[in-house]
DNA sequence: ATCACCTTCCAAAGCGCTTTGGATGACTAA
DNA sequence: TTAGTCATCCAAAGCGCTTTGGAAGGTGAT
């Protein structure tokens, strides 16, 4: 059924039926119910495409996932995030379009989909400190939003973020108070925007009280279990071992309890581990007493947030750009307590 | 850049320009090169939503991810198996939309889709053993192939899916082959036509050699972290344990394992775990001796497959509806030892 | 009765593409 | 020369919708 089809059943003009269901004040009430009514009667919905070219919107947003070929990782947090964003679509009558892209394609995949005309708008994941997607979207004149902070970019833009280094700040400041001193990084990679606020709160919280930070105990990679396992052996079977972690991933956090656990070692009473907690669905760090003590923010509602602020932008051009800085509470698990050698010295 | 312009530009119609860019035969050598180039030069991509409303497809396809507002569930899977499809979308010039949708609204989607001409066909996820979406789609005549199958359903249809039967049959086999007895099964949720299978399989086997499947040892919920552990801790604190367990997800056998750890044991020595391993990318269960004994099957792979048994029905809507089924390998890793109770009898 | 003014509706153009049904001219065969 | 064939190109219709620019009819004031 298309709108031919259903103004020629209403004995009405294809104008008036449009306006009709389009919300039109130049229809009357009464015409209206009985459009509706047959609308609803026969399942009509206004074929996208039509609509599409007839507005010059596509009422579509665009998530380009970044691919590498390197390792076929795929970032364990989209699926969250996709579902939060997704929720705000689904409520504004807006599609999600995705596209799965290696990393050096990025450029080309951008000026298709404006080319193209496939989506309104898009949202940037993953940006590295120094992000030249940036400059691309505003030159392509394609609203967007980032999921991060690109700590390189001068200009304006829309993005919704943790606050990456007060997290990690205080969390190593938590570490510090009881009593750890051999505090160890495993960080994500450090060309990532979040990777290096991290970094920058976890020194920030060791300059202060007179720590220097080594070398030795700071690590940078892809988030795996395998990393966090293999690299909490390594750095655990040191002459002088650290005594704390933190992970910047819960997989990755996963793979150091493992370590700890294997090498017979308890978490929270030999070993204190802290982590970031994106709060996924299938992976939740709950109960009464979480597993692991964890700067926590939820990947979900950052999505919810980014797709909002993206849909505003869209539906007003003008305004300033929007932005979002969530808060990332540190809550209090298990997998913390004093340092051994701070009892000992008690 | 449209068509308009750039036939203008280049002196020629637009009928000629189309053609030559579609490789149409009625265009000379020298003419489509001079349009190629113009096309290039000026960075010309036809408008989807103009081309699609021209020839009536949409070079897209939908995926709908269930999400259910009850406990908020996004599987973990989905980042891997849509990476695997959007790589097959994006060698054939197809677009992936995503739908996010709660449980009870999937048919209204569906539905929408179709009228919306949105989509021109559809994976379908998360099949349960009776699975009315199977022949809503039917009805509704839009290509769609399944990730996983439906017992229940006798028409045919296209699926992709995993020999889960005979996968979790051959594991419990090893488990009573290394003198386990009383072997736990800690499953998905039932409904769901690939826990089905796998209760089959694992029962099976038990049968085969005359071990009665006890319902005790038997559990059926959402595949966490969480439920690993209260689920292990539990049965391992009765009189009289399971000394192996099967399990249906990574996420779920890490949470086995720290129940394990925290209670003093050690995994494949005085408790044994094979669990499913859907390879992915964030959760590799690898390296030269895998952490966990595992039936393992690439969902990434499975997305790739999926994506292109779909596209292909696209392509010739008249041929036999394509299926496959994957087998899932027995990887021996460091989960798995002979029983206790076994090794004191020998 | 006349005019102005709403209210309610409609015909037709246009969005950017594909595709049908020729038109044109060059070349070949008789 | 004439007709037939081919290669190459084009004008225009159509995909399903929105939106512009009226038209028709009703109402109230004069």
């Amino acid at each position: 059924m298309n709108l031919k089809e259903l103004s020629a059943f209403l004995g009405l003009s294809q104008t008036t039926v449009s306006r009709a269901l389009n919300g039109y004040p130049e229809v009357s009430e009464a015409t209206r119910r009985r459009v509706t009514a047959a609308a609803e009667l026969h399942n009509y919905r206004p074929n996208t495409r039509a609509k599409g070219l007839a507005t010059g919107r596509s009422m579509a947003v665009g998530h380009v996932i970044p691919t590498s070929t390197r390792h076929e990782m795929v970032n364990p947090i989209f699926g969250d995030f996709i579902s939060g964003a997704g929720e705000t679509y689904a409520a504004n009558g807006y599609d999600m379009v995705l596209s799965m892209v290696e990393d050096g394609d990025q450029a080309r995949v951008y000026r298709e989909l404006k080319a193209k005309g496939t989506v309104d708008g898009l949202i940037l994941h993953g940006p590295a400190t120094s992000e030249p997607r940036i400059g691309l979207l505003r030159e392509l004149n394609l609203p967007f939003c980032v999921h991060g902070r690109a700590s390189d970019e001068t200009g304006a833009y829309s993005w919704v973020d943790v606050n990456n280094k007060s997290a990690f700040r205080r969390a190593t400041e938590l570490l510090i108070d009881l009593g750890h001193r051999r505090i160890a990084l495993l960080n994500g990679l450090e060309n990532m925007d979040f990777a290096k606020r991290r970094r920058a709160g976890y020194e920030a919280a060791l300059e202060a009280r007179g720590i220097a930070p080594l070398p030795e105990l700071r690590r940078s990679e892809e988030m795996t279990e395998e990393y966090g396992h293999a690299t909490a052996r390594e750095m655990l079977s040191r002459d002088n071992p650290p005594t704390a972690f933190m992970v910047s991933s819960m997989i990755s956090a996963i793979g150091v309890r493992r370590a700890v656990e294997e090498m017979g070692m308890t978490l929270g009473a030999d070993v204190s581990v802290i982590t970031h907690d994106d709060d996924l669905s299938y992976l939740r760090n709950g109960g009464e007493v979480p597993v692991f003590t964890a700067t926590r923010s939820s990947v979900r509602e950052a999505g919810r947030i980014a797709a909002q602020l993206l849909l505003d932008q869209i539906a007003q051009p003008g305004n300033e750009l929007p932005t979002r800085l969530l808060e990332a509470p540190l809550v209090l698990g298990r997998s913390t307590g004093p340092a051994r050698q701070a009892q000992a010295a008690q």
